[in-house]
DNA sequence: AAATATACCTCGCCTGTCAAGGTATATACA
DNA sequence: TGTATATACCTTGACAGGCGAGGTATATTT
């Protein structure tokens, strides 16, 4: 649980696109899903801030559901587009990685 | 080289620690360094920036060295404080590594 | 003399996160 | 009946780090 804002910040998005990409989803359930798996939990503003921010480029569209238990709920979907630019986020994330790794030092076979 | 702004955010500091602990260096030297083992470039402004922030928390400390080709050096040199840093900086590296994996579903084994 | 490489620095904008505050519905229980 | 709790969504403004744009100064090369 020691992650910071500044390791999630960029990743917010390609976190809430992957959920998506599994099935359609509301605000609280992918908080509750993201900290069941990780003890994680994302603030919620920033969580809805993400939603506006993949909604004006067209990465995901809303529906409003029933909340059969609890309040309504809204309901994200992953478009087309959305899971093109998954794709290529997660192919970054990858490229992030190995070269954060070697930049400090966590790479094997770094002594030159 | 598609790092982004967003991913690197979080890791200057520790880009630049891991560097200091292996001998101590000045801005340019450290950004040709970073460029030539990996592709990518910190911008000037990002690592200056870094610098005085570094040392406000005393994680590193200055001296002017001689240069000797070129122009005038700002050498830094990283303390115990910095190190000690450094290693819980790596270590909140590896734990973030692995939640990220996990949320946008890169990791071994998630089929549940 | 001028161009180029080295080397450092500051200012102000931009963007994503988050603290703090708010609204509304359904269920449990006393 | 009332009130506490869980569910669920939303907005505003502050903050911090990255970076574009601009600047200075020295040494070497042409």
């Amino acid at each position: 649980m020691t992650i910071t804002s500044d390791m999630i910040r960029g990743h917010t998005d390609t976190i809430i696109l992957a959920h998506l990409e599994e099935q359609d989803s509301y605000g609280y359930q992918i908080n509750k899903s993201i900290q069941e798996r990780t003890g994680y939990i994302l603030k919620d503003a920033t969580l809805y801030t993400a939603f506006r921010r993949l909604e004006d480029v067209e990465y995901i569209t809303s529906y409003w559901g029933d909340g059969d238990s609890g309040a309504r709920r809204r309901y994200y979907t992953i478009t087309k587009k959305g899971r093109q630019a998954l794709l290529e986020m997660k192919k970054e994330w990858q490229e992030a990685k190995a070269i954060i790794d070697k930049l400090i030092h966590m790479e094997e076979g770094y002594y030159e």
